[in-house]
DNA sequence: CGCGTGATTGAAACCCTTCAAGTTTAGTGG
DNA sequence: CCACTAAACTTGAAGGGTTTCAATCACGCG
């Protein structure tokens, strides 16, 4: 359909470097980074590997999420183009994965390992990478927040504005899961808020 | 009643450096880290305040919280001994404080400017710094998976494992608002347990 | 001592879940 | 390209858990 949603993302966009930075990571990216697409439905991590694998989207939809021990699926976070997926918090650590990660598009990302990683950062200045895991703190924060104070109602309606591209891309089961509720209750929400309007 | 809690908790141990790092922290702390006592109840930042302080607890209970535009309060974490707690997305972006601090005991803190903490974190190892910044990512990312997919007894049931000391330091009313419930609910459900018990 | 805040308890209302059925959509193989 | 099938979405009824409101109790602090 709009197959040419947006060019395709890249890496060194990501971690918006000075100039001469840049040549530094491009020339490590090259030799050590392995682009790869998977296709709609692959799971890409396994909740309780090990991974020591960063994901960058260059194009397609991911999405990270958990299975509770009722079989329940929990949606932590969708990854669309230029988005850096991965489960960070548990490779810093040296503890298996607790998401699992999927495409729900055809995908095609750079796969980075965790040391590269690592000396990436460590020629991007302290505070910029610093910044950057603080706006996931942020965003995390708020989110619990949310799932705390506002009813799904409104945490569907924030989710229209904050993602209004990703509500098209992904089915809404999905994105009741991300809200914390049933499909059911989704459908049933939408045609209130249809109604209303 | 039990005033020897624990020995106070210093910086240093918070920063966890090498011995001759922590020369260099000792110096850069003992010029400029103001120690400071706040009373019981006494707000310490106020959202929408610009602030760029941290504050490192070394005796008593902070606690972090908003006020939803219906007035409610929501609590986000509690800071006991040991711990550092700001507002740190919000200084990192120069945005105004998300959130509310305030003493939940008589509180003695290390006040640490934000300026300081960047000289600090230039001392440490980069890679340290960051697990620190990570773990709070994970902290946070299992509280919105719980608050998904638990209910309100399980999601009880685990802070009282993970934070045993803290329940008995704060009201419950405070503890059903780190839950995500109302007081009242938090009271009935725990009613239920001792029933069971 | 009394007042105010926190905790408890009960009843009614509400939101969301669960279960079940029916409809639409999308993907697949012939 | 159509036909078939599975998956996704919708809708309804019943039930459960939580909120809201109100009244009562317990207690610590001034």
């Amino acid at each position: 359909m709009d197959e040419s949603r947006e060019r395709e993302a890249s890496v060194l966009d990501f971690l918006h470097l000075s100039s001469d930075e840049t040549d530094k990571a491009k020339k490590l990216l090259e030799k050590s980074a392995v682009t790869k697409t998977f296709s709609k439905g692959t799971i890409i991590q396994h909740k309780g590997e090990y991974s020591f694998k960063a994901y960058f989207v260059r194009k397609g939809l991911l999405r990270t999420y958990t299975l509770d021990e009722k079989g329940r699926e929990h949606v932590f976070m969708f990854g669309p183009e230029g988005w850096m997926v991965s489960d960070l918090e548990s490779q810093a650590n040296n503890e298996p994965a607790e998401l699992f990660i999927d495409a729900i598009e055809d995908t095609t990302v750079d796969v980075i390992d965790q040391r590269i990683m690592g000396e990436l950062r460590g020629d991007m200045r302290v505070e910029d990478s610093f910044r950057k895991l603080l706006k996931r703190v942020g965003v995390l924060q708020r989110r619990v927040i949310m799932l705390m104070s506002k009813t799904a109602t409104e945490r569907y309606e924030h989710f229209l504005e904050t993602y209004p591209d990703i509500v098209h891309r992904v089915p809404q089961k999905m994105i009741a899961s991300y809200l914390g509720i049933t499909p059911e209750a989704l459908s049933k929400l939408r045609g209130e808020l249809a109604r209303k309007k």
